[in-house]
DNA sequence: TTGTATGCGTTATCAC
DNA sequence: GTGATAACGCATACAA
């Protein structure tokens, strides 16, 4: 009766070559499914694959990806996994990653700079094999990505337009949903709008502002710059909601009437929903609000938040699938341009948008 | 003028012990930082390092977890990442495990028990060294888990108590949280408190309802049956909401009278809020409500809700520490016995809670 | 203090 | 259809 090794004894792809009475290259052939398997005859791989199942073998992925130069992991890095706008594109790139071979490698740059080149280096060194960067805001790496390029990584960043810098965009299109928000409370009857822009360094701040003013110009509604203000430029992934607070309070105190409010974000709408109860109003009767992104608090929040939504999951999904598509073709090295996909918004209906009174 | 290879010519370690003079294993010792490197000549080391940084070299760390039989991995299973309860407990892991040799490897389990499965099996996979399981909820994998401990593999779950089954574990004191909550209410001068208990399936729920009890007894205060409720056993993690929205009606509905509202958790609280705001009501005029948790949401809703915040950052921290600590022990195969540790909860006042009117 | 030799577990290339 | 052999890049025991 033998006794096991009690030292964890590792299972190799030998000991299920010996035990099944095949050569390692047979065995390796089978077990991982190389394309010469075809030629296997179906007994001998049937007799590899239940000796390999009673050994309990799990084939070594350190020798595998150190011989056959795959690792078969593709690099997501995160802004902040904590803005609930990532979440869902994460599950967006996760689901579409499930059904491969491919491991989503998750890093968070927790918004510093340095730890987004730091969690850059540590993929490479990992050898990811593609590259996946969820970046809503505050962007201009120019550098690190650039030498992803060179090393003909696939690459798309998702949040962000960066087409021009020929690197792989997948975003919401801004521009319509500004326009679509402004839309909204127009058709609701309002003619007196606020907007609260988002931070100049922002692309999206401009290109939903776009979408606001040629609204705005198409159905000749007048959008007074007294009723327009902007949120500073700040690293604070919080302060969307502090500066949604303040400016609408200095709205409400410049005395100037206005019956409707498009925010930034969902965050920024919600601060001017905070500002609007602490002198004594309230959306939508006082003033209707609307928002942008559709994160879960807009859901929650009472009222429930009108918002312009990204469909978050479904540009994960995407952007998934383009460094898909181009790990595939690597082999045939056809190349694809890099170019700036756009996936359309749509208007949530809530309860912080109503008629005007 | 040598021409550089296009092929992406690989620097090895070999390169670079030619290139500087010395021999492979000198520079291994170097460039690892191993122990033998101690005995090695600065003016060596310099050189070597030099020429490295020159060539470029990066370490295959294939070849070397292959060789070491390190992978300076540890998985972190999370049963949600969008639950912003997790998303804390990652920072805190994230944020300790930064300054180590060892880097997380994120898997999301998307509250599927098969997802989990499979993903604990990936993370074995990969010759993780430890492993983090995040599950604020239903969690009853015996079996799974307990694998583990056979293979010696140092784990934490956080958020759960499941030392009874030897497995370390990392969650807030949910018995003291309940005692604050009610203790708060009742301090505000509340006597007629409702309470929307959590789901029975989850530990914490009757935690935090023991909690509540024993403040009662202690202090005389009736808790009327007719004002509990509870949460159904479900698995969708929005439903916490919806179950606070629908047994707050039913609770106004039963025209018992309560001023206060202690809500298992911040999402039943903000359905409560809902509720309240359905039926004209609102907190905290016509009824205080508090939360548990403090997830993001608490501070941005309106009014902010007043809630027992749990320590999540500084959980997740805990539990790193602690894996950190059984890989370090490793070397003197000393036993750590597997145990509970609770943390305090404290109370975050907002402006869902107020003396009664 | 540094160099030599060997093997980690796998896959690729060839030969049969 | 299957098997022998040689790497992949690194780290370590041992020799010097």
């Amino acid at each position: 009766m033998p006794e096991r090794k009690s030292k964890s004894a590792r299972v190799t792809l030998v000991d299920v070559a010996r035990k099944s009475g095949f050569s390692p290259s047979t065995v390796s052939i089978v077990l991982s499914e190389a394309p010469l398997s075809r030629y296997v005859a179906a007994q001998t791989k049937e007799r590899i694959r239940k000796t390999a199942q009673a050994l309990g073998y799990r084939p070594d992925i350190f020798a595998r990806s150190l011989r056959s130069r795959h690792s078969n992991t593709i690099g997501v890095l995160v802004f902040d996994i904590s803005d609930p706008f990532c979440v869902f594109i994460l599950k967006g790139i996760e689901k579409t990653l499930h059904p491969t071979q491919y491991l989503p490698i998750l890093m968070d740059a927790h918004h510093e700079r340095k730890q987004f080149e730091r969690y850059l280096d540590l993929l490479m060194e990992r050898r990811v094999e593609a590259l996946i960067v969820v970046a809503n805001w505050l962007f201009d790496e120019g550098k690190s990505l650039a030498g992803l390029r060179e090393k003909k990584m696939p690459l798309v960043v998702v949040g962000q337009d960066v087409s021009k810098k020929h690197i792989g965009s997948v975003t919401v299109d801004n521009e319509a949903g500004g326009y679509e928000a402004m839309k909204h409370l127009y058709e609701f009857g309002h003619r007196q709008i606020a907007v609260i822009r988002g931070p100049a360094k922002l692309s999206d701040s401009q290109l939903r502002w776009d979408g606001m003013q040629r609204f705005a110009s198409e159905y000749g509604l007048r959008l007074d710059p007294r009723r327009i203000r902007q949120l500073s430029d700040t690293l604070d992934p919080i302060s969307g909601f502090e500066g949604g607070v303040q400016l609408t309070e200095e709205l409400i105190r410049s005395r100037l009437k206005f019956t409707g409010l498009v925010a930034f974000d969902d965050l920024t709408a919600l601060g001017a929903v905070r500002a609007l109860a602490r002198t004594g109003r309230s959306a939508p009767q006082d003033c209707s609000v609307i928002g942008f992104d559709d994160v879960p608090l807009a859901a929650l929040s009472t009222p429930g938040l009108t918002t312009i939504r990204q469909p978050m999951e479904e540009m994960g999904s995407l952007a998934t699938r383009r460094v898909l598509d181009v790990l595939r073709e690597a082999d045939e090295s056809r190349e694809v341009t890099p170019d700036l996909q756009l996936l359309p918004p749509s208007l949530v209906l809530r309860d912080s948008t109503a008629r005007p009174s």
